[in-house]
DNA sequence: ATTAAAATTTAAGTATCCTTAAATTTATAT
DNA sequence: ATATAAATTTAAGGATACTTAAATTTTAAT
């Protein structure tokens, strides 16, 4: 275990990588919500040690150990996620704040030993994939935006983001959940707005709240 | 949530007092494992936040805004303790560990909610009182120090001291858990070793160890 | 190609929590 | 009562991880 900001930053390099996004200065700061001239000084420091490939100026890559060490990171995070969900019984909303803060004083045993307990799942609350002691990463199935679907075409949902908690409180009220069956019923270009049928409800949500919610067509 | 260092510091200031043990600067140093001079220096933070009576060169007191935190500290850590125990499966000797750094990084909703799962716990997995929400503590049955239990006489393990690993690893191997019937068969003056019976074996046990092991008698 | 905007880094400084070494105060032994 | 030992505090300094402001480099626009 290092300290809680190289890991802070880790996970969130490897977040970005994952879903091959450029990783650079600016969106760690933002993500971190932290000034751009700390990262920079992380970043010296984080390339001195081995974990990332940094040239001023230029996009940062992990190394080898560097990933390693943030998947062993976001496994922690998300091992935490369904044990607070399914064992503790919080709901969607309320896990992540509590696993970013868990995921940084837990040892592997502690994590080992629950995900034992879980029998050993593959996704997160939000659909994300748990990361295995290796490394691996549970192949996930192939999704589309829901801001993307076209009018009449339906699925699953299969994968939301998990940075608002207001926005995954919204979801829960409205009765969406993992695995629930959309359809979009009609499209507004003038606000990018969706009606969307949910169990037997219609409901009209934002185009921005769409774009945060992935299906998995037919 | 304060930053982990207050927490500890007010943790063990905390446990120092229940223990009737007049809390100094060296015991404090020794059981954070740090030199006498940060011990120092946190004091004098400690003391301007409010949380500490402090004196140059005289004794430590928490004051009520202190002990009311120290008490929610340790009930973070027992409620871990029992969690871990008898939800996750984890051996005494596992559980304090892992439940000090976890007492940092637990929300109160968590922390309530943990309580609630098992059923409003009074004691940790070592016998320790859990504070309540309100900072009242259960009240602990009388006890006696093992090394003071006379030949012939017999009682309940009760409480056990949490401090070292391969202690309680021992005490599980010896088959001593709490609620277990000892009876005192023999003392050496020798070397203060005591015979006694646990179940139906018979084992000799030093007096240090003794005097880490408190007993209901009769 | 120039220029303006955006991103990034450097510089200087702060807060926290440690360290060791030296000075001071308190406690203990005779 | 005095000397010695033990405990405590002060002093000076280090590591980490931030901050804002200024300087530099890259990118994007015309
Ligand atoms: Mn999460
Ligand atoms: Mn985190
Ligand atoms: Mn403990
Ligand atoms: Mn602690």
């Amino acid at each position: 275990m290092k300290n809680i900001s190289t890991e802070n930053y880790l996970s969130e390099i490897y977040k970005l990588e994952q879903s091959k996004i450029k990783v650079k200065t600016n969106i760690i700061a933002k993500k971190l919500d932290i000034s751009n001239a700390a990262v920079t000084d992380m970043l010296k420091k984080l390339s001195s040690n081995g974990l990332i490939l940094y040239e001023r100026y230029k996009n940062i890559q992990l190394t080898k150990k560097g990933k390693d060490y943030a998947a062993v990171i976001v496994r922690r995070h998300r091992i935490w996620e369904i044990f607070l969900n399914q064992i503790v019984g919080l709901p969607w909303d309320k896990v992540h704040d509590e696993a970013h803060r868990l995921e940084h004083s837990s040892s592997d045993e502690l994590i080992d030993r629950i995900e034992e307990m879980l029998n050993y799942p593959e996704f997160d609350p939000h659909g994300d994939p748990i990361p295995a002691k290796d490394g691996s990463i549970p192949k996930l199935k192939e999704s589309t935006n829901l801001s993307k679907v076209k009018i009449g075409e339906w699925g699953k949902v299969i994968r939301v983001n998990d940075y608002d908690n207001e926005f995954l409180n919204y979801l829960s009220r409205i009765g969406l959940k993992l695995g629930k069956k959309i359809t979009v019923k009609d499209k507004l270009n003038f606000d990018n707005s969706l009606l969307i049928k949910i169990g037997d409800k219609q409901i009209n949500i934002s185009g921005k709240l769409a774009s945060n919610i992935f299906i998995d067509l037919n």
